[in-house]
DNA sequence: ATAATGAAGAGACTACGGTCTGTATCTAAT
DNA sequence: ATTAGATACAGACCGTAGTCTCTTCATTAT
């Protein structure tokens, strides 16, 4: 990395840890591409050079999101468990993660740009980290007919991400002033309950 | 009404009708309301003082939803059906509607209006029609015993929400290349068979 | 009948996300 | 060393949602 890209990624991290602060202390709303550029003496050329919008400053945190999930969340699964206790658990604790670590501000801040945006969706981005999670510990489930017949492990993915979806919809939709872990144990039970071998 | 505010009420259904069929024409975004006012020959003052928001001119079309939810979908639910195979009618009926008679780029306007404005929200509103046909269908499968112990009216209620904000945010994330009847079916069998006594 | 009130509407104006053009400077080819 | 090209950046500019002020005129009170 030369000097000029060397220079161009400081202050594109200038404008990314400006900008989350700033988000951070009163949401994403609240906060213009020119004050942000104020406060750190760039400007919207730099901006825009380095983002190609507002919302983009936004995907930097969240592409740490499926990280954090690899990194930290899939390790505390134990192998010897059955899949359905390790989908409970992973689940269990993503919401913790993204309810007390992201917060309802940011995460509302994403479900709203996937939805606007022309742009790439990283919802739909199949390379997601979190689909493949979730599919590899779906295919074991079926492997060992910890589901019931008939589902495929796509198929049991996409109930699993329309779940996510809702959940963190409402959530986002009322402002953080639900419980998100508790929210996502009612539906989760109910739906795994729905998708395991009766027995 | 006298004459002043039926000239009103004239001119807000005037706007009304032109900014539906331009939005299903070109789709919201690609639609200003200069240009609402000019095709109506009003003017931004009569646009605001009407509607708070360009997106509040879907609320309108919006509110035709649940009216069509108790008119036309409740009155084909045979009431000597388990409460189960009503619920199931139901959803198939509503999402089938919201994909031919409604369309995605309605529903993505709503969803993202619904998380983007500090204004008052429809989804929120408890006296919400949709809600009530949910809930007595509900309240009517705990008597009858057709959902496991344990549940209340409430948390049924809930959990069938979520799973409808799920299918309905992704299938408006894709832009409607998805099937949302398809997909509706498969979470909710899996959700409905989770919720439902086991015998 | 006259005056006061206040809603419906017109249209200039503001705020802000995003674009466009221009400039300085680093890099690479000759 | 010189020159051509590329890129980080500055900041003027644009488009559009939403606001503000002002005018008009139906309605109501006196």
């Amino acid at each position: 990395m030369n000097v000029r890209q060397k220079q161009g990624q400081k202050t594109k991290q200038k404008i990314i840890e400006a900008a989350i602060a700033l988000f951070h202390e009163r949401g994403f709303n609240n906060v213009t591409v020119d004050e942000i550029v104020a406060v750190t003496n760039t400007s919207k050329g730099a901006f825009y050079n380095h983002f190609t919008s507002k919302h983009e400053v936004f995907a930097e945190q969240f592409k740490q999101i499926d990280q954090f999930y690899v990194e930290h969340l899939v390790p505390q699964l134990d192998a010897d468990q059955p899949v359905m206790e390790r989908l409970t658990l992973f689940l269990e604790l993503q919401m913790t993660y993204l309810q007390n670590k992201i917060g309802w501000d940011v995460t509302r801040t994403i479900y709203e740009q996937e939805l606007s945006t022309e742009r790439s969706s990283y919802f739909l981005d199949p390379d997601r980290p979190l689909y493949d999670i979730l599919f590899s510990l779906c295919q074991e489930g079926i492997e060992k007919s910890e589901f019931k017949e008939g589902y495929r492990a796509h198929n049991i993915v996409t109930v699993l991400i329309h779940g996510m979806r809702g959940v963190l919809y409402n959530w986002s939709l009322n402002r953080g002033r639900t419980s998100l872990v508790d929210e996502q144990r009612m539906v989760f039970r109910a739906l795994l309950d729905g998708l395991k071998t009766g027995d």
